[in-house]
DNA sequence: TATGGTTGTAACAACAAAGGTTACAACTAT
DNA sequence: ATAGTTGTAACCTTTGTTGTTACAACCATA
């Protein structure tokens, strides 16, 4: 099981976005090109990336462009964006009460996942899209 | 999206054949019982914790038991017996050469998603299976 | 050697999510 | 008024998860 492409394509558009929203009018023709995912598509994922505050969408004329300054989004504002489950795992409903394993497990459990999904949180939180805008040009 | 439910299964077999192999035999449906769920799944799951190593399956007889010590199994070796795919991110397949983002996003994305990736695995890598049994028994 | 409790696996089915597509009303600068 | 755009509804296909029945193969034991 893989996160859906929505995080790499919602990382996609924002660094378009970064990258050419001084040049040119950045609508979901335009990234769809980049990208190469249906238009509508971008348009839902550009839909999470304004309900979240990162981007701001003209209506009518057109194109999209950064809320917030590329130093203060990160991997983590895009992931929780377009992935909207609370937990990364999904744990088995209903152990037997009556077995001491059925019956403790989810207490002994919750903790670790936590413990695991607040490490990639933390990765991610490191990194922010100008971090990723800066890598790009130079291998440009 | 959210990881299958057979990691969580796989591991509450585990910790049942680590408390429950010395007085009782330990059979698909014994654990179906205690996980609730179908013993289908749980002979599925059984089994790829069997190709991975970490457990033994009596033919005929039935019964599962543990071909390692609890101690030296950890929550990423159950992770990776249950769940195949290499990378945790899906990453949309052909954006556009001809644009300077969609030619450089794969090689600067790939590090990042490796390293977020790998804090994760760190994390799963220092939970062993008899901390979460030691837990267990102290809750009962 | 026949039995009975197991395992391994095939063959389904139901359901949900991902990804794609067409279509179109609503919007707005020109 | 027009033309380009957005937001969204309504589909579709494919894939993965979870659940189920069925049954051949297996093997300790009576």
């Amino acid at each position: 099981m893989q996160f859906s492409s929505r995080f790499t394509i919602a990382t996609h558009i924002l660094l378009c976005i970064a990258m050419f929203e001084k040049e040119t009018k950045v609508t979901s023709n335009f990234l769809s090109g980049s990208i190469n995912v249906n238009p509508v598509i971008i348009r839902n994922i550009l839909g999470s990336l304004s309900s979240a505050g990162m981007v701001g969408i003209k209506q009518g004329i057109g194109g999209a462009y950064l809320l917030k300054p590329a130093k203060e989004i990160t991997l983590l504002d895009i992931f929780k964006a377009v992935e909207k489950e609370e937990s990364l795992f999904h744990f088995h409903e209903n152990p037997n009460p009556e077995c001491p394993i059925g019956r403790t497990i989810h207490s002994v459990m919750d903790g670790k996942i936590e413990t695991i999904q607040s490490a990639m949180e933390n990765e991610m939180k490191d990194i922010t899209l100008s971090m990723l805008l800066e890598e790009a040009k130079e291998k440009m």
